[in-house]
DNA sequence: AATATATATGAATATATGTTCTTTTATTGA
DNA sequence: TCAATAAAAGAACATATATTCATATATATT
């Protein structure tokens, strides 16, 4: 194709990456870590008023794809964006809707 | 939340979009319709190197979520983007992937 | 009307995802 | 060392998604 934007290898990562964000617990905590550096398990899982096991299937998904960072501070762990980029994707979508659907 | 930048109905909104074009095929076809502005499947077939039924399947799943739209022109029928904004979400893909991953 | 072409549709299937529940691991502090 | 707290990990399950193949429908052409 002429116009490309990506080429067919960008095209597979920008999947995976909107694959592995596609989900409104997972906007969220993107949300979040966007406005907060970084936040412990507990404090994301009271903010989404969501079950702990639940939130870390979700942080822990998310790190393994390479969204996020965690760190351990004694009983906490804190999770933070690897990329402030990502939130991006959400500002841009916030535009975008406005006239979708 | 102080800083949110969706509200919660569009959080899911947002997710809903992410999700249905977060696949290879369906991103290189927005990538084609943000270009072309109007493609009959045929073509679309041709330039994926895809098959007709999948080509088929992903395009009438986008147009039934609210992506794409699509006319009969005689034998054809042309699909095109039901809102040119969703090629931005791709355009931020390529900015933010250079730090991803 | 018969045929060819373009596309849609549906069933079948394999695979992936999301969620819940239970158990385990790590850390701290008594 | 024991209990408490924070989080991860795994099994089980339900649901959703992607793909293929076969068939149906719509249009155009003869």
């Amino acid at each position: 194709m002429e116009n490309m934007v990506l080429e067919s290898e960008k095209i597979e990562k920008a999947a995976f990456i909107l694959k592995t964000i596609a989900h409104p617990m997972r906007l969220r905590i993107i949300e979040i870590l966007g406005a907060h550096e970084k936040m412990s398990v507990g404090e994301i899982c009271s903010i989404l008023d969501c079950e702990q096991s639940l939130t870390s299937h979700h942080l822990s998904n998310m790190r393994l794809k390479g969204i996020l960072s965690s760190k351990r501070e004694g009983k906490n762990i804190f999770y933070s964006l690897k990329e402030k980029d990502v939130t991006k994707i959400l500002s841009c979508l916030e535009n975008c809707q406005c006239n979708m659907g």
